[in-house]
DNA sequence: TAACAAATAGGAATCATTCCTGTTTATAAT
DNA sequence: ATTATAAACAGGAATGATTCCTATTTGTTA
């Protein structure tokens, strides 16, 4: 089995690295097709799932909406429930991933801490 | 205006209370169907959605699915990707909260730490 | 007991995401 | 370069959790 490289994954990783915004899948859509007008929406969320798969990219779970970030090194966000926006923070120490692994019994992958509340846009 | 008290929301109350673990709006629906069985999916979502303003409640966004969470002391979570499985867990001090609040120029209304991973039952 | 706003039941609508299928395309072997 | 073939795609249908709608019921106050 060999792996391919298909124009639309190398946009659509493109798109979500060009970006500090957090996007969803519909906001990468909608940027990509402005490049490669007969993208489809289900191109945009195979890639999208693979590439987390992959750890190329990171996905963030905003309640119904999923949002994707092209900075995959260890962060925290700061979640405003007005406007959704998503910023970034660091809170947590970068290798607490292999302290709370020597405290539990669990196969940890990922820790993630979320800050939710009101920006300063209000 | 007044506050009416439902039966309903009574007992979707109570069940959310009744359970540590961390029920979905459906199980929460079955769980109460057999007890008042009439009652309708509208309802409990509803009622969970008001609850969970109200501060009586939690919600733990768990991608696709929204959990619900009857302790509303701080405390963090473990989600297994496997079995979609949540454990409470404390890593976080009680008053990060605050902290956090003199750090940052956002109005902080809630915390949360969910490590994701694979737990002991695989 | 009467008045009325709050809440409900039941079902339709929404919408992000996944799934399906016939067609296209990137890669490896010839 | 040509060919074979599995990977990936486009387009659109299906899914499923959640929300929305409306006629009816019910809890609270006076
Ligand atoms: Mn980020
Ligand atoms: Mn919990
Ligand atoms: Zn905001
Ligand atoms: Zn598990």
């Amino acid at each position: 089995m060999y792996k391919r490289y298909s124009k639309q994954r190398t946009l659509i990783l493109e798109i979500v690295k060009s970006t500090h915004s957090h996007p969803s899948a519909d906001w990468i859509y909608n940027k990509a097709r402005k490049i490669m007008t007969k993208i489809s929406r289900g191109t945009v969320y195979r890639n999208l799932n693979q590439l987390a798969e992959n750890g190329e990219i990171n996905v963030i779970k905003d309640g119904d909406v999923m949002k994707y970030d092209g900075n995959i090194l260890r962060h925290d966000h700061l979640l405003c429930t007005k406007c959704d926006s998503v910023y970034d923070i660091n809170i947590l120490p970068k290798d607490l991933d292999k302290k709370v692994q020597r405290l539990i019994n669990f196969d940890v992958k990922q820790i993630s801490l979320t800050i939710e509340g009101i920006c300063q846009n209000h």
